[in-house]
DNA sequence: CTCCTCTACGAAAGCGCTTACGTAAGCGTT
DNA sequence: AACGCTTACGTAAGCGCTTTCGTAGAGGAG
């Protein structure tokens, strides 16, 4: 019987050059123990064909797979979709495929998805985006990765601590201390600091920071009031929208992710408050649009594609020993949204 | 011999629960033809072993998959990853992986990806992104859907004809020429529009609005320039520079998507042109900061996450007997950076 | 020429699952 | 009681590869 209407398979192309199954597969697959002129001639064949192998026989005969598993928070939001960004990019040099799943910042859906990674025998798992401060928060994760480490998984993740696996890890706490440290350099005192919600490390990192830079100032950084919204543009309007309310005379606004300093500014505007005039705004993590804001905002860059691909590097090398972490400095970038305190 | 360090195999829960191998199999996937109470003794079986399914396994033998392929140009540019946040949500509620791959625009990298997706033996491909005008340079691509498709694989695209599948298709020229009116109906006349490269399909359609506006309101289109650039921020940036150089009484540009018109109102700003003042800007796409912008962008409103999710869906569905065609309306969204001429 | 060592290749055993097919038991009919 | 039909389950044949092991043949040493 003729197989209509399917791809040929490595059986299809063995008989086309006249030799075994085994060698078919050895020559494509560059295994050594063929020789040249028969390896030539599979591949000869296999090109006639249209021949592309079957990954998931080979996954299941081989025990490996080539597909790496990505797990962000939300991949329509810049900061992880340029972290997807550099992950893609790199893992295409390196002929693996990318399989990637948001979570909409849930927990649970997390730990959901790193399940079905594992069902997929992805041969990595990345996780990026921020933990979570509570540790029963983050257990069952933590249960989840190590099981599969332990497997023969490897796990890498970035700007997440807490999950014992090798780790890029973006200098927050400095990044936060380095933007407070020119807000306050600009003359402010009146400052308000705009955050997401403080059970995630990320955010519970950069207010370290900051108020790191406020004590070092000889102020109390109990002083400083932190809204709390979500840790997006919305967020961001709706803080501004209390600041205004509840700290009419505030001078600087220190957001801790562009999203929200990018919502604050939006807010601002409509609110006919002028920046950085009447108040001077920064960011954190520099997402590609912050230069384009008017005004340019203020903020921290990280380099997220980098920081993407870096972690997939880390995941491609062997295991150490331990768990590594790769700290990636966090550099303060000035724009015009910061600008000297109103007198 | 014990097998350790490894997961738990089907065989393993088939065993612990006292059935054959295919009851479980049955029980685990739903298939009608076990009873109630064995179907949950295995189920209870599985959890306890923290059994997953090998996902490879299991296409292989079932000869389908519920992984699906995504291919965007860039993952990183907000037009795409809203597309894919789209697909992302949708799929996993329908418990779906699915597995990405950008291209960096470039048609021979595409190619390369599907290939790979199709080796991966995903359960359906969705391409998002322009085509290009040129037929040539579209053919391999064609091709090889075309075989994919041939062999059972399910195929939709969004935002590009010609590939003779399923396809999502945003209102790019009623688009373009809503935006065109709109600015005509400020009085603009001396108008430059600012483009990406002519050979994708979306800018040529999107250009065709414009000059159908301009043609009905009794303006000789090929009077307006039109300026190409990178499909970027920095093409935008680029374009305005050429314009103030070349074009200098310009009162208005018609950006062909909002990448360009952000980079084009960075330019201005820079270049201390006021906007909607001196010149208005207008945008295509409506990507989420759009709004938030200063000015807030007028631009052209497509629903990119829900264009995801719906060429997923066509895609999920069972093939028609010829290709089908969603038109999605694109909404003109007035914002500030338009406004009335400069006499 | 015999013996041994390589090298190049083939045969066949899985990898972990799905599913077609076979069968035994239960039940209603006549 | 004999018959068929349905339901619930087991047996076993793959799915398309990789990889271990075995072997034939070439070539070198003695």
């Amino acid at each position: 019987m003729v197989r209509t209407n399917r791809s040929p398979r490595l059986i299809d192309v063995a008989h086309a050059s006249g030799v075994s199954i085994a060698t078919a597969s050895r020559a494509l697959s560059g295994t050594p123990g063929v020789s040249d002129s028969v390896a030539e001639k599979v591949r000869q064949a296999a090109r006639e064909l249209g021949y592309v192998a079957n990954l998931h026989a080979r996954s299941l005969a081989s025990g490996s797979t080539a597909t790496i598993g990505l797990v962000v928070h939300e991949i329509g939001d810049p900061y992880f979709s340029e972290i997807a960004s550099g992950v893609l990019s790199l893992a295409a040099e390196h002929g693996r495929t990318v399989q990637i799943c948001h979570t909409g910042r849930d927990p649970e859906a997390e730990v959901e998805q790193v399940r079905s990674l594992v069902a997929n025998r992805v041969g990595a798992i990345l996780i990026a985006g921020s933990g979570f401060v509570d540790a029963s928060v983050e257990a069952p994760m933590r249960f989840e990765v190590q099981r599969y480490a332990e497997a023969g998984g490897r796990v890498a993740v970035v700007g997440r601590h807490h999950l014992g696996v090798d780790s890029v890890l973006p200098d927050n706490r400095p990044g936060g201390r380095a933007v407070a440290e020119h807000i306050l350099g600009l003359g402010h005192r009146r400052i308000v600091v705009v955050s997401g919600t403080l059970e995630l490390t990320t955010v519970a990192d950069r207010l370290e920071g900051v108020r790191d830079a406020l004590e070092a100032a000889g102020l109390d950084a109990d002083d400083v009031p932190v809204l709390e919204g979500p840790f997006t543009r919305e967020g961001g309007r709706e803080c501004i929208r209390r600041m205004l309310a509840d700290h009419p005379r505030t001078t600087a606004v220190i957001a801790l992710n562009d999203d929200m300093a990018i919502g604050c500014l939006s807010q601002l505007r409509s609110s006919g408050v002028s920046v950085p005039g009447q108040v001077s705004v920064s960011g954190f993590d520099d997402v590609a649009v912050a230069q384009d804001l008017s005004p340019g905002l203020t903020t921290v860059r990280l380099p997220m594609a980098e920081m993407g691909a870096r972690a997939l590097t880390l995941a491609l090398k062997e295991p150490g020993a331990r768990a590594r972490r790769q700290r990636v400095p966090a550099e303060l970038v000035v724009r015009d949204s910061t600008g000297p305190a109103a007198r």
